[in-house]
DNA sequence: CAGTATCCCCCCTGATACTG
DNA sequence: CAGTATCAGGGGGGATACTG
């Protein structure tokens, strides 16, 4: 990645994640890490990824402090990877792309995985963009200045 | 894309979603849109795009129905590129997207771009997850199901 | 200005083989 | 199982030139 150095250097916080995560594979990743996954199979087996290709992402994710590694808990020699509490941060993004996805990309009564509420089974809300003092707001209630 | 047509019929809403919009360029491409860009030459020169992907590009999404074509607002003969509902909707995408970039990849005191409350001029607030009932809930409160 | 057409090259990817 | 090393190919990308 960093295709883009002029957008970097302009300070556009979008930018600058998709820099970090906009690659194809990388929020797969994530979103699998989302899911429980930690072993290197794991994320190979479920992204269908070669090897090398797999290799280089987590590398990558880890140099950028998404991932970290972590001894095995099975007690064998290999790592697990974690989120660290910055790739955790990513939970918001990846929310966002299931409801837009699941609002525009399915048909009806098409089968889909849910996102739900641990404690009830009930899907999480919708997110909402909001006001500092809490009111909803619309795209067009907004703007991007600096 | 359409790279991965296994998870696509996995009907996971996060990898449809990537699999539209997971391109490096597009979200870019949505994100000046957000920003009022609406010509080719506005959208090429901001991005530093070549005009070849970028008319490939712009076709997708068009084809994606996250963009549709009108007639140039200034009365010349060219197109303009406006967000359909579909492509609206990616708004808090690139919300989550901006939030996390200024959390984690940013020095303090390093400048950056800043979205607000156009009413007030008042940053708006951070996205949260909620419950159906309006709980706020962390990424360990969820769970995949289906 | 807004594209399309062409060309060439680089790099990314997947496949395979190998090691601990 | 968890990687690393190597290799060949294919396609996406930029640059350039051209058209309306």
């Amino acid at each position: 990645m960093v295709k883009r150095v002029s957008l970097w250097n302009a300070g556009c916080p979008v930018a600058r994640s998709l820099d970090a995560i906009g690659d194809w594979w990388s929020l797969l990743i994530i979103r699998d890490a989302f899911d429980g996954m930690r072993r290197f199979g794991e994320f190979q087996n479920g992204l269908g990824i070669s090897k090398g290709v797999l290799a280089t992402r987590l590398r990558d994710l880890v140099r950028r402090g998404i991932f970290e590694t972590a001894p095995a808990s099975d007690g064998t020699a290999y790592r697990e990877y974690v989120l660290t509490a910055k790739g955790r941060g990513l939970f918001p993004v990846i929310v966002a792309l299931r409801q837009w996805g699941e609002d525009h990309l399915f048909a009806d009564g098409e089968d889909r995985s849910s996102l739900v509420d641990r404690e009830n089974g009930e899907p999480i809300a919708r997110l909402v963009i909001r006001s500092a003092d809490g009111r909803s707001l619309a795209w067009s209630d907004t703007r991007v200045t600096g």
